[in-house]
DNA sequence: CCTCAAATAT
DNA sequence: TATATTTGAG
């Protein structure tokens, strides 16, 4: 029986990870290349993965009737977005240099400090980027230096002058501090940063980690002891919920376990009645509903505008094409093909923001896409539409684009539709093979289609 | 120095 | 409105 647990798997040594993983090779030669559930590296990290994981959507897969039903859905135009949030740093607007050793200058706006640029450390080298993305005009030359403390040791700020102040009520300093009313430059948390933050909590341990200590490990010279405690706050934070909710869908699975109806042994006439391409409701599992399957923590926030485009965004369906339903009852299941280069893109995409992100794409020719702002609904429940047959043109592309798995892609997805549908991303679970999922689909009176067929089936129209 | 929560910015 | 980040009290 298909087993499915959304605990945290037992091993996590997760500061290794990155030498295990280094260069990324051999994931795409690997098994599952779009969006991969196993692997040496995801073994590694699984502890740390639940932190880039949106659990937001409980639950794809079945309808009102308790149908599973037979869409993935997955949000191209997210995958894009994740697959190319990070841009180059020649692509960025506006760059302003740290000095050699200590303090960055950081680039402020005039009139209002901080509200329209953000301060962005790009890697160690000590680059400072003050990158307005999503104010284009605002940026050119409207820098200059600021006076903000950054070096990690030398902050001798002596901010606790309080305490005379009395009870818990703090300060309700409207919006200007004590050392002359500007407030400090924004840090962005680039997806490198965090990882390297995240990195740096693995390696000290979750309840050893201390700002000053992340600090020093992480070594960078653009970020405060109280940029990294506020982030350190957010994460636990972001943590604590992802426990929870993460017993939450144990709860769930279990349920599911307990009272799901065993799987028929023979064919029914309900089983009949039945297409042959819904699979059996014994096997999903958490409630019913649609979902954006893919989100990490970490992105920076929505543009308001982006968000609505990506709401309006149809959600996809993605279906194995053995398992896809008849032509004639649901041509949407019937992508045409693409270069398989598009996968790999989609497998990048998905992993972009993990742990290992950097050491997978290392290697990755990434073709550059064009960018789309990230929406940003981390625990909101987004707002689910499935999406009609491919009529619009936007959603016939959208099918083209999923187009032609390979073998492995097949395996792949079938593995996450059929373990954690609503989960591109790895939870230390290990997928069935496509023979065991085939062969407990047939057990469970779906009709076995020859691949040969199959093929044809869904790449002919 | 750390953590928490209010304040503030986006 | 929601989320991210800063601020400052304890």
């Amino acid at each position: 029986m298909l087993e499915v647990s959304t605990l945290r798997g037992p091993t996590s040594s997760g500061s290794k990870a990155e030498q295990h993983c280094g260069g990324g090779g051999g994931f795409v030669g690997d098994h599952h290349v779009v969006f991969p559930t196993s692997g040496d590296c995801f073994a590694m990290v699984d502890d740390n993965l639940l932190d880039y994981i949106d659990f937001s959507c409980d639950v794809p897969f079945f309808d009102a009737d308790g149908d599973i039903l037979p869409d993935l859905e997955v949000d191209t135009t997210e995958l894009l977005a994740e697959f190319s949030s990070t841009p180059p740093a020649d692509d960025l607007l506006a760059v302003a240099v740290f000095g050699a050793d200590d303090q960055p200058a950081a680039a402020v706006a005039q009139e209002k400090p901080s509200s329209s640029l953000e301060q962005t450390c790009g890697d160690d080298k000590g680059v400072a980027v003050a990158a307005a993305r999503r104010k284009l005009q605002t940026t050119t030359t409207t820098t200059t230096t600021e006076e903000e403390d950054s070096s990690p040791a030398g902050s001798g700020a002596n901010k606790s002058s309080a305490s005379a102040e009395g009870h818990s009520s703090k300060k309700k300093s409207a919006g200007k501090n004590s050392n002359g009313g500007k407030r400090k430059v924004k840090v962005d948390w680039t997806p490198e940063l965090h990882r390297r933050f995240v990195q740096a909590v693995e390696q000290l341990g979750i309840d050893k980690a201390v700002p000053s200590r992340i600090l020093e490990i992480m070594g960078t010279d653009c970020l405060t002891r109280h940029n990294i405690a506020s982030h350190l706050q957010k994460y636990r934070s972001h943590r604590k919920h992802l426990m929870a909710r993460e017993a939450e869908a144990a709860t769930w699975a279990q349920k599911r376990h307990m009272y799901a109806p065993p799987a028929p042994r023979t064919t029914t006439t309900t089983d009949a009645a039945r297409p042959p391409w819904v699979v059996p409701t014994t096997i999903g599992f958490p409630p019913p509903r649609f979902c954006r399957p893919l989100h990490v923590w970490g992105h920076p926030p929505p543009h308001a505008a982006a968000a609505e485009a990506a709401a309006a965004t149809p959600m996809l369906p993605v279906w194995p094409r053995h398992l896809a339903p008849p032509r004639h009852l649901a041509p949407w299941a019937h992508p045409t093909p693409v270069d398989p280069a598009f996968w790999h893109q989609q497998y990048s995409a998905a992993r972009k923001w993990g742990p290992q992100a950097a050491a997978v794409t290392q290697g990755t020719p990434c073709v550059p896409l064009p960018r789309f702002p990230v929406p940003h609904p981390i625990y909101s429940r987004p707002a689910m539409v499935p999406p009609p047959p491919s009529t619009t043109k936007l959603a016939q592309l959208h099918l083209e684009l999923q187009a032609h798995p390979s073998k492995e892609s097949i395996d792949a997805a079938i593995g996450d539709v059929l373990v954690k549908p609503w989960l591109p991303l790895p939870l230390g679970l290990k997928p069935p093979s496509l023979d065991s999922v085939m062969s407990e689909l047939h057990k469970q009176g779906v009709p076995k289609i020859p691949p040969a067929a199959a093929t044809t089936t869904g790449a002919t129209g």
